[in-house]
DNA sequence: AGAAAAAATGTAAGCGTTTACAGAGTGAGG
DNA sequence: CCTCACTCTGTAAACGCTTACATTTTTTCT
C-alpha cells in the first residue's frame, strides 16, 4: 500500500495524496475527503525511508549512551524520548559501552542512519586522549551534538551539564558544618563530570581551610560490593567519619559497609551520594544525595536541540541565525535524607 | 558524499561500490582496494534510507515499552538493544507510557519507520479488552511482534514469558516452611504477567492447605511510599508476617514499611519480592527476590527473532519454514538473601 | 589457439516519497 | 467574451541505494 495505490483509489495524482498527509493548505476540501476516505479505508502509513530520501531529514535524533541499564541513564533516556517525540522526532538508541572503538563505531552507525542530530548521554564521551574526540568534532560538522554532561569545545557541540562542582562542594562544606573532620570521597570513573566532582571536593576543602594533601580521594569500582570493600580497607588503614560518593550506586555501597562495619549512620559516619536517583530513596536508612536535575538538564537539551533543528524564519522565509550558548550549566541541589546529620 | 561521488573518484561503477561496501564475493581484489581507498579517503558512510528503500528492509526493530526508566524495562532495553546490534539491527525505541491510545499510536508510528519487527517489552501490552489489541494483531500480519512477558494468541505474535507463576508459588511455598502463616501479596498492576502472579499465590497456598477466602491480595500505587503506607494500613486491619510483592519496587516499599513499624526482618516479618534488580540487592537488608531471569529472556527474544526474519535457506535458496513455539516459558528462580529466614 | 565457462563489471530499472514546475480550472474585471 | 490572477492539480525529476540482467574480461580446458 504505497502513495500510487491511494493516489490511484482516490482518483488523484501522488502529489495531492503527498499534499494531504503533509497537511499542505492547498488543496481543495473535496480532495483532501477524498484522500482521507481512502487512507482510512486502507490504513496506509507512509513509508518513513522514502520520505527521508525525498526530503532529507529523518526526524530522527541518535542517542548514545554507554549502558542504558543504569539508573541515571534510563532516566535521561526516558526524558529525552518522550520529550523529544513531542516534538515530532524519533530516536534511536545505541549502548555503546565504554569501549572507545565501540563508541566510534556506535556514532558512525547513528551517522549511516541519517540522524539528524546526536545526544551524547552521561559523561563518557569525552576521552582522555583528546584526539580520540575527533570522530565526534567530525560528525559535528554535519549534524549538532549535544553533550548531556560532557563537554568538548568545538564547533556545533553544544553541552548541558549538571553543576558537578558546586553540588559535591556545597556536600563538602555542609558535612564540614555539622562536624565532620574525617571525609573521603570515592568515586568509580574518570570523566568530565568526574574531574569537575574532584575539583569540588578540592575547593570545598580550601573553602573549610582543610589542606588538599590530608584529603582522601579513592577511586573504586562502580559495584555495590566493590564500593564496601574498598571502603572497608580504606578504613582500616585510617578511620574516616563521614563518605561522598560521586553516584547513588557507590552510596549503598558505602551503606553496605556502614552495616557490616557496625557503624551506625548518620551517628557513627555519615554518608551523601551524588544524583538522587530512585536508589538514594530506596536505601536504608535513605541516602542524602545531590540531585543533578536531571529531568532539568533532558529538557535543556531537547529544548536547544529543536531550536538548532527548527530555527525560526524571518519574514523570507530564511532561517535566522540562533545563538545558543555552547555550555548551559544547571544548579544542582543537595536532597537531604537520613545518612547526615544536618 | 553518495555512492556516485565515490564511483567516480575510484573510477568504477555504481553496483561495484555497492558491492564493495556489501562485502559482496563477485568483486576483484583490484576494484575493492580501489573502492575502499576512496571511502577511506573521502570517510563515505551509505545512506541507510535509501539502503532500506533499495532493499526493502531497514534492518531496525521498534521496540516498544511503557518506561524506559523503569529499572527493570532499562535493563530489558540494555540487553535487547546490544544483542540485536550484534546482529546487524538498530532499535528505535519509544516510550509509550501506559495509556491505550499512546501505545497504539507508537505503534504506527513505528510501523512508518518500517521497523522489520516489533518488541514489546512488559506486561503493559495485553489490554483488558481484547479488542484493544487488534492494532498488534493487525500489525502482526506485516511484521513479527515479540512479547517480553506479554501473551497475545495471534498469528505472527510471538512471546517470550517469566514462568511468574511458579516463581510465586515457590515463593509462596518456602515461607510456609520457614514458619509463615500469614501471608499477604502486594502487586500494583493488572497485567499478563499480573494475573500470572495471583495464579501462583493461589496455587501455592493450595498446596499449602490454605483456604482461598482465608488469602489477603492487597493492591496498591507503584511507588516505596505508596505501598509502605498500604501495608501499614493493612497491619493495622490484622497483622501479618511474611510480605510477597509483585516488583522489586513494592518490596522495598514492604522494607520502609517494617522499618517504620519497627518490625524486624526476617524475625518478625518476612519479605520476597519479585524481579531481582539491582534494587533487591541495594536494599538493607537485602532482598530475598524471584529472579526474572531477564537476561535469559531478552536473549531469547532476540534468537527467535533473528530466527524469523534471517530464515535458514534451502538449496534452492529458498527461506525454509521455520517453526517456532508461539510462547517460550523461561524459569524464573528464587535468590535469597537477608529479607526470609530460609 | 580457440571455445566454453567462470568471474568481474556495468547499465538501468526499481524502491516510495517530495517538490519544482507546468497546466488546467475558476472567477472577477474590463 | 476575453484576459488576468488565482487556486488547485498533475507530471516528472530528484533522493541514494540495490540488484537483475547484459556485457566484458579473465580463466580453464581441449
Amino acid at each position: 500500500m504505497n502513495i500510487y495505490d491511494i493516489s490511484k483509489a482516490a482518483g488523484v495524482s501522488i502529489a495531492s495524496v503527498s499534499r494531504v498527509i503533509n497537511g499542505a493548505d492547498n488543496v481543495s476540501e473535496k480532495t483532501r475527503k477524498k484522500v482521507m476516505d481512502v487512507i482510512d479505508e486502507y490504513g496506509y502509513t507512509p513509508n518513513a525511508y522514502a520520505r527521508g530520501l525525498g526530503r532529507g531529514s529523518m526526524k530522527t535524533i541518535g542517542i548514545m549512551c554507554s549502558d542504558s541499564s543504569d539508573i541515571y541513564l534510563a532516566n535521561a533516556i526516558y526524558y529525552l524520548e518522550t520529550e523529544l517525540r513531542k516534538n515530532g522526532y524519533n530516536c534511536i538508541l545505541c549502548c555503546t559501552g565504554y569501549d572507545y572503538e565501540n563508541k566510534k563505531a556506535s556514532f558512525e552507525l547513528l551517522k549511516s542512519r541519517q540522524v539528524d542530530a546526536f545526544i551524547l548521554a552521561g559523561s563518557k564521551y569525552v576521552e582522555k586522549d583528546s584526539k580520540d574526540n575527533q570522530y565526534i568534532i567530525d560528525g559535528a560538522k554535519e549534524h549538532p551534538v549535544m553533550m548531556l554532561n560532557g563537554y568538548i569545545d568545538a564547533d556545533n557541540v553544544y553541552s548541558v551539564v549538571c553543576d558537578d562542582k558546586g553540588g559535591i562542594k556545597d556536600a563538602f562544606i555542609k558535612l564540614y558544618e555539622s562536624g565532620a573532620r574525617k571525609t573521603i570521597y570515592v568515586y568509580s570513573s574518570d570523566s568530565y563530570s568526574g574531574s569537575k566532582k574532584i575539583e569540588g571536593i578540592k575547593e570545598g576543602a580550601r573553602e573549610c581551610g582543610i589542606p588538599e594533601n590530608s584529603l582522601r580521594i579513592v577511586k573504586g569500582e562502580k559495584t555495590f560490593n566493590g564500593i564496601a570493600e574498598l571502603l572497608e580497607k580504606e578504613y582500616e588503614k585510617k578511620p574516616f567519619d563521614s563518605v561522598i560518593t560521586s553516584s547513588d550506586t557507590s552510596g549503598i555501597g558505602a551503606l553496605k559497609f556502614a552495616v557490616r562495619r557496625g557503624l551506625r549512620v548518620p551517628e557513627d559516619i555519615q554518608i551523601v551520594s551524588f544524583n538522587n536517583s530512585k536508589l538514594a530513596s530506596a536505601a536504608n536508612p535513605e541516602l542524602t544525595s545531590v540531585d543533578a536535575r536531571l529531568e532539568e538538564s533532558c529538557s535543556r537539551v531537547c529544548k536547544l536541540l529543536m531550536k538548532l533543528l527548527n530555527p525560526p524564519l524571518d519574514e523570507e522565509g530564511n532561517p535566522k541565525p540562533v545563538s545558543i550558548s555552547k555550555k548551559t550549566k544547571v544548579k544542582s541541589k543537595l536532597v537531604t535524607r537520613e545518612t547526615t546529620r544536618f
